[in-house]
DNA sequence: CTTCTTAGTATCCTTTTGGGTACTATGTTA
DNA sequence: TAACATAGTACCCAAAAGGATACTAAGAAG
Protein backbone atom coordinates (compact mmCIF):
# COMPACT_ATOMS: atom_id res chain seq x y z
CA UNK A 1 0.00 0.00 0.00
CA UNK A 2 2.16 2.50 1.24
CA UNK A 3 5.51 3.22 -1.07
CA UNK A 4 6.51 6.37 0.90
CA UNK A 5 8.96 6.95 -2.17
CA UNK A 6 8.49 10.54 -2.50
CA UNK A 7 7.97 11.27 2.22
CA UNK A 8 9.77 12.70 4.50
CA UNK A 9 11.38 10.62 6.58
CA UNK A 10 12.60 11.06 10.21
CA UNK A 11 16.28 10.02 10.94
CA UNK A 12 15.63 9.59 14.38
CA UNK A 13 12.47 7.54 14.35
CA UNK A 14 14.05 5.76 11.49
CA UNK A 15 17.42 4.88 13.63
CA UNK A 16 15.37 4.01 16.38
CA UNK A 17 13.34 1.60 14.64
CA UNK A 18 16.25 -0.17 13.32
CA UNK A 19 17.42 -0.65 17.13
CA UNK A 20 14.97 -0.38 19.26
CA UNK A 21 13.21 -3.96 18.84
CA UNK A 22 13.27 -6.35 21.96
CA UNK A 23 16.81 -8.36 21.28
CA UNK A 24 17.85 -6.42 18.56
CA UNK A 25 20.90 -4.26 20.55
CA UNK A 26 21.69 -7.14 22.14
CA UNK A 27 22.05 -9.59 19.50
CA UNK A 28 24.46 -6.23 17.45
CA UNK A 29 26.61 -6.41 20.56
CA UNK A 30 27.08 -9.82 20.40
CA UNK A 31 27.50 -9.89 17.13
CA UNK A 32 30.05 -7.11 17.06
CA UNK A 33 33.64 -9.19 16.92
CA UNK A 34 32.45 -12.19 15.55
CA UNK A 35 30.48 -14.36 13.50
CA UNK A 36 27.55 -16.64 14.98
CA UNK A 37 25.68 -19.30 14.31
CA UNK A 38 21.74 -19.35 15.51
CA UNK A 39 22.14 -21.95 17.88
CA UNK A 40 24.94 -19.80 19.74
CA UNK A 41 22.92 -16.87 19.98
CA UNK A 42 20.02 -18.96 21.23
CA UNK A 43 22.41 -19.89 23.98
CA UNK A 44 23.72 -16.53 24.56
CA UNK A 45 20.08 -14.53 24.70
CA UNK A 46 18.45 -17.51 26.25
CA UNK A 47 15.47 -15.41 26.97
CA UNK A 48 14.75 -14.79 23.67
CA UNK A 49 12.37 -17.36 22.17
CA UNK A 50 12.85 -19.06 18.99
CA UNK A 51 10.31 -17.25 16.94
CA UNK A 52 11.57 -13.63 18.84
CA UNK A 53 15.18 -14.07 17.70
CA UNK A 54 14.04 -15.52 14.51
CA UNK A 55 11.99 -12.54 14.05
CA UNK A 56 14.57 -9.91 15.28
CA UNK A 57 17.40 -11.16 13.08
CA UNK A 58 15.32 -11.28 10.25
CA UNK A 59 13.97 -7.92 10.82
CA UNK A 60 17.95 -7.07 11.26
CA UNK A 61 18.55 -8.68 7.93
CA UNK A 62 15.82 -6.92 6.36
CA UNK A 63 17.82 -3.42 7.25
CA UNK A 64 20.68 -4.55 6.20
CA UNK A 65 22.80 -4.99 9.34
CA UNK A 66 23.56 -7.70 9.57
CA UNK A 67 23.99 -11.08 7.13
CA UNK A 68 22.80 -13.87 6.64
CA UNK A 69 25.00 -16.97 5.31
CA UNK A 70 22.51 -20.08 4.83
CA UNK A 71 25.21 -23.24 3.79
CA UNK A 72 22.97 -25.78 2.56
CA UNK A 73 23.64 -28.90 4.61
CA UNK A 74 21.96 -31.12 6.93
CA UNK A 75 21.50 -30.46 10.28
CA UNK A 76 20.88 -26.92 8.64
CA UNK A 77 23.41 -24.39 9.30
CA UNK A 78 22.98 -20.69 9.44
CA UNK A 79 25.74 -17.64 10.03
CA UNK A 80 24.92 -14.31 11.16
CA UNK A 81 27.32 -11.65 11.24
CA UNK A 82 27.64 -7.55 11.30
CA UNK A 83 27.21 -6.00 7.70
CA UNK A 84 29.18 -2.76 7.02
CA UNK A 85 26.23 -0.51 7.97
CA UNK A 86 25.48 -2.89 10.92
CA UNK A 87 29.49 -2.07 12.12
CA UNK A 88 28.65 1.75 11.25
CA UNK A 89 26.25 1.98 13.87
CA UNK A 90 28.11 1.01 16.88
CA UNK A 91 29.30 4.34 18.38
CA UNK A 92 25.80 4.94 18.73
CA UNK A 93 24.98 1.68 20.59
CA UNK A 94 28.38 2.79 22.43
CA UNK A 95 26.87 6.63 23.26
CA UNK A 96 23.42 4.70 24.62
CA UNK A 97 25.26 2.14 26.66
CA UNK A 98 27.56 5.04 28.38
CA UNK A 99 24.74 7.30 28.82
CA UNK A 100 22.79 4.63 30.65
CA UNK A 101 25.51 3.01 32.51
CA UNK A 102 26.05 6.52 34.13
CA UNK A 103 22.50 6.81 34.88
CA UNK A 104 21.83 3.62 36.42
CA UNK A 105 25.28 4.34 38.78
CA UNK A 106 23.64 7.68 39.68
CA UNK A 107 20.79 6.45 40.64
CA UNK A 108 22.23 3.35 42.79
CA UNK A 109 21.48 0.62 40.19
CA UNK A 110 23.49 -2.14 39.38
CA UNK A 111 23.79 -2.05 35.43
CA UNK A 112 24.85 -5.41 33.67
CA UNK A 113 23.03 -7.30 31.20
CA UNK A 114 26.27 -9.00 29.58
CA UNK A 115 26.53 -6.38 26.57
CA UNK A 116 29.60 -4.78 28.06
CA UNK A 117 31.39 -2.76 25.67
CA UNK A 118 35.39 -3.51 25.42
CA UNK A 119 36.83 -0.55 24.12
CA UNK B 1 4.55 -6.69 41.94
CA UNK B 2 8.46 -5.92 41.00
CA UNK B 3 10.38 -3.62 42.66
CA UNK B 4 13.79 -4.62 40.91
CA UNK B 5 15.80 -2.68 43.45
CA UNK B 6 18.32 -5.44 43.69
CA UNK B 7 17.89 -6.90 39.88
CA UNK B 8 20.57 -5.93 37.26
CA UNK B 9 19.70 -3.41 34.84
CA UNK B 10 20.95 -3.26 31.06
CA UNK B 11 22.15 0.29 30.36
CA UNK B 12 20.95 0.21 26.43
CA UNK B 13 17.79 -1.03 27.19
CA UNK B 14 17.40 1.67 29.89
CA UNK B 15 18.24 4.17 27.38
CA UNK B 16 16.28 2.95 24.72
CA UNK B 17 13.06 3.23 27.15
CA UNK B 18 13.63 6.98 28.21
CA UNK B 19 13.73 7.78 24.58
CA UNK B 20 11.83 5.43 22.61
CA UNK B 21 8.11 6.39 23.03
CA UNK B 22 6.61 7.30 19.85
CA UNK B 23 6.78 11.42 20.38
CA UNK B 24 9.64 11.56 23.17
CA UNK B 25 12.40 12.13 20.70
CA UNK B 26 10.44 15.13 19.02
CA UNK B 27 9.03 16.21 22.32
CA UNK B 28 12.88 16.24 23.41
CA UNK B 29 14.18 18.12 20.35
CA UNK B 30 11.79 21.00 20.63
CA UNK B 31 12.48 21.51 24.33
CA UNK B 32 16.16 21.87 23.47
CA UNK B 33 16.41 25.48 23.92
CA UNK B 34 13.09 27.00 25.21
CA UNK B 35 10.13 26.41 27.81
CA UNK B 36 6.96 25.53 25.98
CA UNK B 37 3.72 25.63 27.17
CA UNK B 38 1.15 22.27 26.62
CA UNK B 39 -0.51 24.20 23.85
CA UNK B 40 2.30 24.97 21.89
CA UNK B 41 3.69 21.58 21.96
CA UNK B 42 0.17 20.33 20.13
CA UNK B 43 0.59 23.50 17.42
CA UNK B 44 4.49 21.96 17.08
CA UNK B 45 3.26 17.96 16.90
CA UNK B 46 -0.26 18.12 15.68
CA UNK B 47 -0.26 14.63 14.93
CA UNK B 48 0.04 13.81 18.49
CA UNK B 49 -3.56 13.60 20.02
CA UNK B 50 -3.98 15.21 23.09
CA UNK B 51 -3.87 11.83 25.09
CA UNK B 52 -0.44 10.50 23.49
CA UNK B 53 0.97 14.07 24.26
CA UNK B 54 0.07 14.67 27.50
CA UNK B 55 1.31 10.23 28.10
CA UNK B 56 4.51 11.04 26.36
CA UNK B 57 4.89 14.27 28.85
CA UNK B 58 4.11 12.12 32.21
CA UNK B 59 6.84 9.48 31.21
CA UNK B 60 9.46 11.78 30.25
CA UNK B 61 8.48 13.65 34.02
CA UNK B 62 8.37 10.19 35.52
CA UNK B 63 11.75 9.86 33.96
CA UNK B 64 13.30 13.04 35.12
CA UNK B 65 14.15 14.36 31.61
CA UNK B 66 11.66 16.84 31.49
CA UNK B 67 10.36 19.70 34.18
CA UNK B 68 6.33 20.46 34.40
CA UNK B 69 5.02 23.59 36.16
CA UNK B 70 1.88 24.04 36.87
CA UNK B 71 0.54 27.63 37.31
CA UNK B 72 -2.77 27.74 39.22
CA UNK B 73 -4.49 30.22 37.21
CA UNK B 74 -7.47 30.04 34.78
CA UNK B 75 -7.67 29.13 32.13
CA UNK B 76 -5.08 27.07 32.84
CA UNK B 77 -1.20 26.95 32.47
CA UNK B 78 1.67 24.26 31.99
CA UNK B 79 5.06 24.52 31.54
CA UNK B 80 7.33 21.98 30.05
CA UNK B 81 11.23 22.49 29.55
CA UNK B 82 14.20 20.05 29.87
CA UNK B 83 15.93 19.11 33.07
CA UNK B 84 19.70 18.72 33.84
CA UNK B 85 19.06 15.00 32.65
CA UNK B 86 17.30 15.99 29.27
CA UNK B 87 20.15 18.47 28.72
CA UNK B 88 22.33 15.27 29.30
CA UNK B 89 20.84 13.27 26.35
CA UNK B 90 20.87 15.46 23.62
CA UNK B 91 24.29 14.30 22.38
CA UNK B 92 22.63 10.71 22.00
CA UNK B 93 19.94 12.27 19.78
CA UNK B 94 22.32 14.38 17.93
CA UNK B 95 24.50 10.87 17.24
CA UNK B 96 21.33 8.93 16.25
CA UNK B 97 19.83 11.76 14.00
CA UNK B 98 23.21 12.23 12.36
CA UNK B 99 23.37 8.62 11.30
CA UNK B 100 19.81 8.23 10.17
CA UNK B 101 20.26 10.89 8.11
CA UNK B 102 23.58 9.74 6.62
CA UNK B 103 21.33 5.97 5.85
CA UNK B 104 18.14 8.40 4.45
CA UNK B 105 20.51 10.18 2.51
CA UNK B 106 22.47 7.01 0.85
CA UNK B 107 18.46 5.50 0.38
CA UNK B 108 18.26 8.39 -1.70
CA UNK B 109 15.30 9.38 0.55
CA UNK B 110 14.55 12.70 2.04
CA UNK B 111 15.22 13.43 5.54
CA UNK B 112 13.28 15.42 7.19
CA UNK B 113 10.80 15.60 10.35
CA UNK B 114 11.09 19.33 11.49
CA UNK B 115 13.55 18.65 13.72
CA UNK B 116 16.70 19.68 12.61
CA UNK B 117 19.56 19.64 14.84
CA UNK B 118 21.14 22.79 14.85
CA UNK B 119 24.88 23.02 15.72
C1' DC C 1 14.50 -48.24 10.98
C1' DT C 2 15.23 -45.21 14.75
C1' DT C 3 17.46 -41.38 16.77
C1' DC C 4 19.95 -37.05 16.64
C1' DT C 5 20.88 -32.44 15.24
C1' DT C 6 19.82 -27.64 13.80
C1' DA C 7 17.17 -23.85 12.45
C1' DG C 8 13.68 -22.69 12.43
C1' DT C 9 7.54 -22.65 11.96
C1' DA C 10 2.77 -22.81 13.51
C1' DT C 11 -0.69 -21.75 16.50
C1' DC C 12 -2.71 -19.38 19.98
C1' DC C 13 -2.70 -16.05 23.45
C1' DT C 14 -1.66 -11.78 26.44
C1' DT C 15 0.19 -7.30 26.94
C1' DT C 16 1.51 -2.97 25.34
C1' DT C 17 1.10 0.77 22.39
C1' DG C 18 -1.28 3.96 19.84
C1' DG C 19 -5.49 6.32 18.36
C1' DG C 20 -10.47 8.73 17.86
C1' DT C 21 -13.92 11.22 19.82
C1' DA C 22 -16.16 13.44 23.21
C1' DC C 23 -16.16 15.53 27.54
C1' DT C 24 -14.67 18.45 31.86
C1' DA C 25 -13.30 22.25 35.11
C1' DT C 26 -13.23 27.12 36.00
C1' DG C 27 -12.23 31.88 36.29
C1' DT C 28 -12.44 35.65 32.93
C1' DT C 29 -14.64 38.41 29.45
C1' DA C 30 -18.43 40.27 26.89
C1' DT D 1 -25.62 34.51 32.00
C1' DA D 2 -23.43 32.68 28.11
C1' DA D 3 -19.27 31.94 25.50
C1' DC D 4 -14.17 31.39 25.70
C1' DA D 5 -9.68 29.53 26.65
C1' DT D 6 -6.47 25.88 28.35
C1' DA D 7 -4.88 21.54 29.79
C1' DG D 8 -6.06 18.08 30.08
C1' DT D 9 -9.57 13.12 31.07
C1' DA D 10 -12.66 9.28 29.99
C1' DC D 11 -13.95 5.69 27.32
C1' DC D 12 -13.60 2.55 23.85
C1' DC D 13 -11.19 0.36 20.23
C1' DA D 14 -7.49 -1.48 16.76
C1' DA D 15 -2.99 -2.79 15.86
C1' DA D 16 1.49 -4.13 17.09
C1' DA D 17 4.64 -6.39 19.98
C1' DG D 18 5.91 -10.05 22.69
C1' DG D 19 5.50 -14.82 24.49
C1' DA D 20 4.55 -20.15 25.42
C1' DT D 21 4.38 -24.45 23.61
C1' DA D 22 4.54 -27.78 20.31
C1' DC D 23 5.86 -29.17 15.94
C1' DT D 24 8.70 -29.89 11.32
C1' DA D 25 12.30 -31.08 7.68
C1' DA D 26 15.93 -34.07 6.27
C1' DG D 27 20.25 -36.12 5.95
C1' DA D 28 23.75 -38.40 8.97
C1' DA D 29 24.91 -41.71 12.48
C1' DG D 30 24.09 -45.95 14.89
Amino acid sequence: MDCNCNAYHCPVDTTLNMIGGKYKALILWHLTDKTLRFGELRKLIPQATPKMLTQQLRELEENHLINRTVFPVVPPRVDYCLSDLGISIRPILEAIYTWGTDYLNQNGLEASCSMTFSS
